[in-house]
DNA sequence: GTCGAACCGGAACGATCATTCCGATTCTAG
DNA sequence: CTAGAATCGGAATGATCGTTCCGGTTCGAC
């Protein structure tokens, strides 16, 4: 069992680490942390033995809740809406975290083991999208997840705002649906 | 006038720093620049008073180069296939380099002075395959430069193989269509 | 060939970072 | 309440980085 102060330092460290490592991504100091946690280095170091522990714990946190938000679309009544709903929403969500954007990226590469499902979450969102002709039948999961991340890391890279967004995702959507269904 | 050997050896920390910042991007350090020259760190600061200085004379480098394809391009006979065939190309370069990305994702915010004008050497591009009607008329160059932007950025982080590349911007280019006008 | 100026290499400096360590403090079982 | 173990804070460590400095070397005008 753990101590109760121990307890409580580790939530503040975790909250700390999500608002600077979301502000500043891999390039925040623990030192930052730290203090924005009002603990010492040390309390950090006995929680998560590596920087890269830490960065990792916030990631599949954030892999999480992005896997949860598809599943909650999943069983929405239009799944052409909830696909470029879910699509929006994440592309959204980026351009202030930069730690998702890295974790969004390294989804195609390599799903780790204990990471949930975000891609399996999102084949679901798509093959449905696809099944009422919302989506072209030929876009497969790979393209899906670069379009997906091209669309984060230039977000957040380059800070769009919400018309930018909306209109270069406008011109992906209609590259993704099929040829005979333009946007309208 | 500069002395036979001070010339040579900036030619060779030209060389060396763009194939090392074009490896390793912006962490590379100085040391390395330095020993892939062949010189000491002390010849590279003469030339260059800074980092930045030596990283923005790459980059300016590449900007050119880009601006130059994009100018031979703007004469082309179909301008439509000039386009894509622009687009295509600046995403595959930037799955090696680093430095041209972060080059791109700059472009849209800060056209710094003395910088080729790549925007307008694209606008180009963009307005002569609108006359044609091989691009859709109402898309603006920001949402261009933010397309190009996130699958550079995408290419080069994810390093998209040319199967993947090819049916990404395949989506992407379906998209600035108009839609009367699929892929074939 | 000579000699002063320009240039060279790389050691040295100061800053920053991740990580470790330890004396002081705080918690909790009994 | 007390003892001792767990935890704390933050100074110390060692590595790396950008940048500066300087004794030695090389160039080239005369």
């Amino acid at each position: 069992m753990m101590r109760a102060d121990a307890q409580r330092n580790r939530a503040r460290v975790l909250e700390a680490a999500e608002v600077v490592l979301t502000r500043d991504g891999l390039d925040a100091s623990m030192r930052e942390i730290a203090e924005v946690a009002g603990v010492g280095v040390g309390t950090i170091y006995r929680q998560f033995p590596t920087k890269e522990t830490l960065y990792q714990a916030i990631v599949l946190d954030r892999m999480r809740r992005l896997a949860d938000r598809a599943d909650e679309l999943a069983t929405a009544d239009d799944p052409g809406t909830a696909f470029f709903t879910y699509f929006t929403a994440v592309v959204e969500d980026s351009t202030v975290k930069k730690v998702l954007v890295d974790a969004l990226a390294s989804v195609g590469i390599d799903a780790k083991a204990g990471a949930p499902d975000i891609r399996g979450a999102i084949e679901v969102l798509l093959v449905r999208a696809q099944a009422t002709g919302a989506v072209r039948g030929d876009v497969e999961m790979e393209v899906l997840l670069a379009l997906l991340s091209a669309t984060c890391l230039a977000a957040q890279h380059n800070t769009w705002d919400e018309e930018l967004r909306t209109r270069t995702l406008a011109v992906v959507f209609d590259g993704l649906r099929p040829a005979h269904a333009p946007s309208e």
